[in-house]
RNA sequence: GCCCGGAUGGCGGAAUUGGUAGACGCGCGGGACUUAAAAUCCCGUGUUCAGUAAUGAACGUGCCGGUUCGAUGCCGGCUCCGGGUACCA
């Protein structure tokens, strides 16, 4: 009988459909795993090999965690809200839910065919209105609610709202807008719209006026994960810096809970690094310099408190309010003129004139507190609006930019600490004793800056101070395609709807671009009012907003009285494990986090994080072939004959190649303008293609679909090649050329089963020794790369496996049986076929994982490594009880130890017992 | 610039704790079976040198140096590649 894939891989595909052996509930006699892949968004291209790499690894785990008598939640969705299908309606006018579905259903085409072991009944998508109503619901309650910086929580805006009452907001510590101190009459005095005014400034879903990304081609602001080198991500448009009203979340008040919640994270240590980057935590203090001769102060955050002594000179963001203040009149005009530049540069503009130095004087002075005296106030683009006060001091003998800043405008440069050179460049490390400071003199830095600290402190100077660069999320998109906010306004004021009005679904509009004056898609929705009366919030949710909770909503997908039961979530939990890529690294797993800490403030989950053990899979790159054509001419020349001519480098489609050597009839037919093409072959009589890796891409003609691949060698193939290919978290190339291997290998376990007749055919007689050491060898190996996530190596121990019981003709019931069911997370369909061909009742993956049984594994004999000076020469067989003494014993007594002591002494000789010998000479 | 990874045969990669470097696979070379091909099976395959040969020797994990009886792995200094991030005070 032979391996016919195609056949039994779709008869079991259905079969395990049909049985829906996948759906899994709640089981409180089994422990509950749950493993997740990060949902895809369905775009039009549909998947291309590199796509289920991941997928296949959390699907091997899953099936593993399964066979090891686990509870397996393993869900998937689709992420249908986005850009590409409303650029897509742009376009065409067609709706992004029809593009949306037909993508999604290509995708689901895709995926079943690679034999996932998905509970498709607890399928979710984002832009399902039974789905997002949660999304809106969540958002609500991040409406209702404020971040208590006491206790660190987020509590219901009641309890704010009663303590304004009795105390005003004096006592309270909220992570809030600014904003200034009021008593309790002052509330209690104040109008219904004041009071939301006030309260606005709160809550954790907030509407404010803010500087965002805005993206003027896309007609729509962006968040900062999604802007990449001062261009969108998506598309790669210009974007510049506008003032705008807009929802965001207080993504801020957690920064602490998301920086030290790190720490209990098994996640890769770049990962973490790439969050705390982003998170950028920064330890100083805050502090006024006055003004001289004014009544005004300048707020400055700084590291390097210690150093100030040396702040000769002050700068002000071009932003900063406090510009107009200090500009003298004799200096407003270049000032003016300067602000208005900075302000009109896109990001991209301003990084990329970078090196270019320039500022103004404002004609104002401020006093360095504590060498009492004046130094000059400048404006420039240096110094960033959004972080920290907007104001810095300068300090140019140790900071490079204010160094820079100061040779260029001749300002004092005054070192005190010990340690560079300060003519070239300055001192920025921060090590080394301090000078001309006064009181901190001869004190490190260390020390120095918590006795700078305390003495600001003692003064009333500032305090000290944690600075984040992490910036609230900006919440809306002036787009079509997302969630509607569960907003409207009246009479001027913002009203949430209740909780019984969700959701509130996504009206039809005729014409998805923005408005002729600029306002968002959704202005077209005419009749689109609230009680027929009152306008909606116009723009839409981003992104993130929908793939912030959708782990939970998993564990209960069709709960539509809750975001999840309280008996879902605490059966499930977590998530054990993620995979993904790392593009997400900033973006969706800051924000799910967030998402995830809100709602465990309110009571709602149970585990304060959400992603337990994250693994990212590497990028599979694409690697392309080439030919060469020979200029002004339709001769294409062998790779290795390329050098005697003046050749132009061209892509051909890698469908047409196999191990780089060019099907010269299929090229022919591939493009037209090549079917007159003559060539310049090699000696063998083929026209070898030269190869590169790159990206996976059309344009570059190396794209494999694993359709095709499924085709032509079917999805057990597929998968095990996937893994085959290397380390899972590395970046490697796609070469179709090594699939024959484990194909082979398939074919080669598949003739275990069967004896030379073809027939089907195993033996029941007792395994022989060395056939449980082979087949207990692969069970422990198994077993441990699988939970290392080494699952190349799993591949070749296969492998390794199969060639041996295949040199014993080892046809017997017990090790196969051992075999399939070890072999089943990589390859289910094979595997499934042999388990009932076998005889066995029910399906492969409830068998349960074989037992490893330590006693087949145990040897009477070692093979010791003799080495001389740390050179292996040769080998030694010996009982594995061996003395040491004995063992020395042995070795010198060897033929080939004395051979090589030829009139040399011994000067040290080592014994490791069990492990090796080592004679020094 | 800063942070985090990485570099091993012609290629993808293995070596789990400092103990036989190159598992497994691709490719390549040779052979068996076959009228032939495919499929399958067997042998060889890091480099260099010596030898008719069996075999033997030297070198070898990006580069330079160190620790160690012993280093792909640890330490110091570089080079190159990939990713992240950036006037963040």
């Amino acid at each position: 009988m032979e391996y016919n894939f195609k056949e039994l891989e779709q008869k079991h595909r259905e079969n395990w459909q049909k049985n829906n052996i996948y759906e899994v509930k709640e089981d409180k006699n089994k422990p509950k795993f749950y493993v997740l892949d990060m949902f895809p968004y369905p775009s039009g291209a549909g998947l291309h090999v590199g796509h289920p790499l991941g997928y296949i690894a959390s699907d091997i785990y899953s099936r593993y965690k399964r066979l090891k008598g686990y509870n397996v939640l393993h869900p998937m969705g689709f992420d249908a809200f986005g850009l590409p299908a409303e650029q897509y309606a742009v376009q065409t006018g067609q709706h992004p839910a029809i593009t949306a579905e037909i993508n999604i259903k290509r995708y689901k085409e895709q995926l079943s065919k690679i034999g996932f072991s998905y509970d498709w009944s607890r399928e979710v998508r984002t832009s399902d209105p039974n789905y997002y109503k949660w999304t809106q619901w969540t958002f609500l309650q991040m409406f209702h609610h404020w971040f208590n910086n006491k206790t660190q929580k987020a509590e219901s805006i009641e309890t704010l709202i009663s303590e304004f009452k009795k105390n005003g907001n004096t006592q309270v510590n909220a992570a809030c807008n600014d904003i200034p101190l009021f008593e309790a009459a002052v509330w209690n005095g104040m109008e219904d719209d004041e009071k939301d005014t006030i309260l606005m400034n709160y809550r954790i879903a907030y509407r404010a006026n803010t500087k965002v990304n805005w993206c003027p081609e896309l007609g729509t602001v962006l968040a900062n994960d999604e802007v990449k080198d001062g261009v969108s991500e998506r598309g790669g448009y210009t974007v510049i810096q506008k003032d705008m009203m807009q929802w965001q979340l207080r993504v801020t008040a957690y920064a602490k809970r998301l920086l030290t919640g790190l720490d209990t994270l098994d996640w890769s240590d770049s990962l973490k690094e790439m969050q705390r980057n982003w998170i950028g935590r920064s330890e100083g203090a805050e502090m006024f310099f006055e003004i001289k001769d004014e009544d005004d102060k300048i707020l400055v955050f700084t590291t390097r408190p210690d150093t100030i002594f040396g702040a000769t000179f002050m700068v002000l963001a071009p932003e900063s309010e406090l510009v107009d203040k200090l500009t003298k009149v004799e200096n407003t005009e270049e000032v003016d003129n300067y602000v208005k530049r900075a302000k009109n540069r896109t990001e991209r503009e301003r990084m990329a004139d970078a090196e270019n130095i320039t500022g103004v004087f404002t004609g104002s002075y401020a006093v360095n507190p504590f060498t009492g005296k004046d130094i000059p106030i400048w404006v420039a683009d240096y110094v960033l609006g959004g972080y920290g006060t907007g104001a810095i001091m300068a300090v140019p003998a140790h900071d490079s930019r204010d160094y820079a800043f100061a040779k260029q405008f001749n300002i004092e440069i005054i070192p005190v600490v010990e340690g560079g050179n300060i003519e070239k460049e300055s001192y920025d490390a921060k090590t080394g004793k301090m000078i001309n400071s006064d009181f901190l003199n001869g004190l490190d830095v260390k020390d120095a800056v918590i006795n700078m600290i305390k003495e600001i402190e003692t003064r009333h100077l500032g305090k000290r101070k944690v600075n984040y660069r992490l910036r609230d999320a900006i919440f809306s998109r002036q787009r079509y395609w997302g969630e509607p906010f569960p907003i409207y306004y009246k009479d001027g004021k913002t009203i949430p709807l209740k909780e019984n009005e969700l959701p509130l679904t996504l009206p039809e509009i005729n014409d998805y671009k923005p408005t002729e004056t600029g306002e968002p898609p959704l202005k077209r929705a005419k009749e689109w009012l609230y009680d027929g009366k009152y306008k909606y919030e116009l723009s839409t949710m981003p992104g993130f907003a929908g793939s912030s909770a959708y782990y939970l909503r998993y564990m209960d997908p069709q709960n539509d009285k809750e975001l999840v039961s309280k008996e879902a979530n605490e059966y499930w939990q977590d998530v054990d494990l993620y995979i993904g890529g790392t593009e997400h690294a900033v973006g969706h797993l800051i924000y799910s986090r967030f998402w995830n800490k809100f709602l465990f403030d309110l009571g709602l989950i149970v585990k304060d994080e959400p992603f337990k053990k994250l693994v990212n899979q590497g990028m599979i790159q694409g690697r392309s072939n080439f030919v060469y054509r020979i200029k002004n001419s339709n001769k294409f020349v062998s790779y290795n004959l390329k050098q005697d001519f003046e050749v132009t480098e061209i892509h051909v489609d890698v469908n047409i190649v196999h191990n780089d050597i060019l099907d010269i009839e299929a090229f022919k037919k591939w493009r037209s303008e090549y079917e007159d093409a003559e060539f310049i072959l090699e000696d063998d009589g083929k026209y070898h293609c030269g190869y590169a890796v790159e990206k996976m891409s059309k344009s570059k003609y190396n794209v494999v679909n694993p359709d095709d691949i499924i085709e032509e060698y079917g999805a057990d193939t597929l998968r095990l090649y996937e893994m085959f290919l290397g380390p899972l978290e590395q970046s490697k190339p796609w070469d179709t050329n090594g699939i024959e291997g484990v194909y082979r290998f398939l074919n080669k376990f598949w003739r275990l089963f069967f004896n030379n007749d073809g027939n089907f055919n195993l033996s029941d007689e007792e395994p022989t020794k060395e056939e449980q050491k082979i087949i207990h060898t692969l069970i422990k190996k198994v077993g441990e790369d699988i939970e290392r996530f080494s699952f190349n190596t799993t591949v070749a121990a296969y492998m390794v496996c199969a060639n041996d019981l295949a040199k014993l003709k080892c046809r017997k019931r017990d090790v196969l049986k051992n075999f399939l069911i070890v072999l089943s997370p990589f390859a289910p369909h094979i595997s499934e076929e042999l388990w009932q061909l076998s005889g066995n009742s029910g399906f492969v993956i409830d068998s349960g994982f074989p037992k490893f049984n330590a006693a087949y594994l145990i040897e009477d004999t070692l093979k010791y490594p003799v080495a001389f000076n740390g050179k292996t020469r040769f080998t030694l067989e010996l009982p594995k009880d061996t003395e040491k003494a004995e063992i020395e014993k042995i070795v010198l007594s060897d033929e080939r130890t004395k051979k090589r002591l030829e009139g040399k002494g011994i000067k040290k000789i080592i014994v490791v017992p069990g492990r090796m010998v080592n004679i020094v000479i």
